[in-house]
DNA sequence: ATTTCATATAACCTTTTGGTTATATATAAG
DNA sequence: CTTATATATAACCAAAAGGTTATATGAAAT
């Protein structure tokens, strides 16, 4: 459910989440963007659908798509608590070692 | 160079990453964290490693980890930043609407 | 010297990722 | 009605990911 890092891991994808963040666009307007197919795309927009992080929108023979943004700012901020995490261990490591220098 | 995305995009690899962060520890340690096989293990090592997001050292038989605590956190900031856009285009697409309210 | 323990590596497997081309379908435009 | 355009899907491919078991190597302990 909502695997935030799955779908930032490839740099199309993220690109993608830029540019839907900034208005949305329709699945061609995406493909014009990048010197691969459609198919491609439609694939990495699939993962994205799949993790939540894109809502689509179908009119005619176009589909729009947009952010999520509630689902993606959820997971941002759980992606930034959890490797925030990582720097805090290493900052109370260094704490730690400081206020025990005399000891050793 | 330094693809933090790939680097996180496994769970096992961010707890590693935590662990290493609060102490550096032996493979065997990490190894004893998980219930999947050293060799298993070993290629999460060397895909952090090959991210240069971790130091090793060898003492004797033993391989110490360690968090390469610059490298992490500049790749970080990189990744808030990239990710953080995400975020403020939409806070910028919200403030042009309501800039222009009045003129739809 | 032999056993034990930590690590390394090889061979193998399955699934996922990231791409392709070709083709089908559905809507819009001429 | 026919053509053009947007999207969908199928079939295929190569490489990467994530795991396994079995085995080798190297250092430490008995």
């Amino acid at each position: 459910m909502t695997d935030i890092y799955r779908a930032i891991a490839d740099p199309i994808r993220r690109k993608i989440l830029r540019m839907v963040s900034q208005q949305e666009c329709t699945q061609s307007d995406i493909v014009a963007s990048f010197s691969i197919s459609q198919p491609a795309i439609k694939k990495h927009l699939a993962i994205l659908l799949e993790e939540q992080l894109l809502l689509e929108r179908r009119v005619g023979k176009f589909c729009y798509y947009r952010l999520n943004t509630p689902v993606f700012q959820q997971a941002y901020l759980q992606l930034q608590s959890e490797l925030g995490l990582v720097l805090d261990n290493k900052l109370a490591g260094l704490k730690h070692y400081l206020e025990n220098l005399e000891e050793e």
